[in-house]
DNA sequence: ATGGTAGCGGTGCTA
């Protein structure tokens, strides 16, 4: 099972990139970030006219996420628990029958900026929040991805230049400690443990030349449950995505399981 | 310290 994650920065202005992407990557399942569009005007027909299942937790404007699948998905449900009072649309979890079940969601961590703030207080409780989800869902003891837009560079060599971000919410201390409490619940991070390499990035600016000058950072992730790790096969980050037209600031990361 | 680019939606916000 091919599953990967990719912040698309809007959907109407990405879906021709999307379905060239598609064609050649052949994923099974993709969790998408930035769709940007409320469901009913997410362009649906053209996936599923391609075989895709599609389910969109979509926001006007701004965030919204979304599952394709090539297999048949159950138990999808939207939103992240924990604040009645969210209307932001960050979080999306299906269960993919393969030949293994497979609970997938696809995430879309606040950014944050500026820091501090209103904004980033709301970033570090999504955190808190996420941790007693993935903390719920562990007690399963299934295969557990949660894949998505974490908004967290982990580690100083997870940036072409780290001191660039030194202020910036993606990379303060409280960020990353939060990132860790996840990994420390049992997580494992897919790319990390089978590409530790510095200088593996999954998003350039659209700034300042970020993408001809290399100057990305890592922060699409795919968190597996032990579970889930015990049958990663695979990763990949499908960098050349970034050089096309009309590209999104984020590249395709993806994971194979034996599943 | 500033401004640079992109998407959405039709202005300014978000990133």
């Amino acid at each position: 099972m091919k599953i990967a994650t990719f912040n698309i920065n809007g959907i109407l202005a990405r879906t021709e990139a999307l379905l060239t992407w598609l064609d050649e990557a052949s994923p099974d399942v993709v969790c998408l970030q930035e769709i940007k569009k409320v469901d009913a005007e997410f362009p649906r027909a053209v996936f599923e006219a391609r075989g895709w299942t599609v389910q969109t937790h979509g926001q006007k404007s701004f965030n919204g996420v979304a599952i394709l699948s090539k297999l048949p998905l159950e138990d999808v449900t939207r939103g992240l628990p924990g604040d009645e009072s969210d209307d932001q649309a960050r979080w999306i979890e299906a269960t993919v029958l393969g030949r293994r079940k497979v609970r997938v969601c696809s995430l879309y961590l606040p950014n944050g900026n500026p820091a501090p703030g209103p904004k980033y207080d709301y970033k570090l409780a999504w955190m808190a929040r996420m941790e007693a989800r993935v903390r719920q869902l562990l007690v399963s003891e299934q295969p557990l991805v949660f894949c998505g837009d974490y908004n967290v560079i982990p580690q100083a060599e997870d940036a072409a230049n780290p001191k660039d971000w030194l202020k910036d919410a993606l990379f303060l201390p409280e960020s990353r400690r939060a990132f860790f409490r996840l990994l420390n619940l049992g997580l494992t991070d897919a790319v990390r443990v089978r590409d530790g390499r510095p200088g593996v990035y999954s998003y350039w600016d659209f700034q300042r030349g970020a993408w001809e000058r290399n100057n990305g950072i890592r922060i699409d992730h795919h968190l597996l449950s032990p579970q889930a790790a015990d049958l990663l096969q695979e990763i990949g980050i499908d960098k050349a995505v970034r050089g096309r037209d009309k590209p999104s600031d984020h590249v395709p990361v993806w994971a194979v399981l034996d599943a």
